[in-house]
DNA sequence: GCCAACGTTGGC
DNA sequence: GCCAACGTTGGC
């Protein structure tokens, strides 16, 4: 099993969008390389922090599972949907998602501030400067290491 | 709202 | 296939 992290703008879709929701379709990844974890690396079972970004305080705020292996992302195929990828087709859908299970709130959001002094997380992907990738994978020492902090 | 970082695009 | 320009992300 292998851990994940999952960065999300709370504005667009946050924690307790998932929580309501209980099962959604990862979609508008517009990026190969998180494509790629997602088409090839992510298992179902695997655990993953949900991370709000763009936040007054960015910060984990919960864990979710991945509940599907890839599907085509949706999203790219509708023209009304603005990650709509005209370059698309049902044959060749291009971009893949996952489908990913709420599984609970931490107790408190662990800020991002907060990792930063951690010791042991210096080499996470959302530390390293100018990291874009929404998805990064965890390692389990780290995974440990944050579950500590809570 | 600023701006650094960086992936992507497109002209050549 | 290089690389400048562009657009987007995301912390501050």
């Amino acid at each position: 099993m292998q851990y994940w992290l999952l960065k999300t703008d709370a504005e667009s879709y946050s924690i307790d969008d998932l929580k309501r929701d209980g099962t959604t379709p990862w979609t508008g990844v517009r990026n190969y390389q998180v494509r790629n974890y997602m088409r090839d690396q992510m298992r179902v079972g695997d655990k993953g922090f949900v991370y709000h970004s763009s936040t007054a305080e960015p910060a984990i705020v919960g864990i979710c599972q991945v509940a599907s292996g890839p599907i085509p992302d949706e999203t790219a195929l509708d023209p009304k949907d603005s990650h709509y990828d005209p370059k698309a087709t049902p044959a060749n859908p291009i971009w893949y998602c996952v489908e990913v299970k709420y599984v609970k709130h931490l107790k408190r959001p662990i800020p991002l501030a907060e990792l930063r002094k951690t010791k042991g997380l210096e080499k996470m992907g959302i530390l390293q400067k100018g990291s874009r990738f929404s998805i990064t994978p965890v390692t389990e020492k780290e995974w440990k290491i944050i579950n500590d902090l809570i």
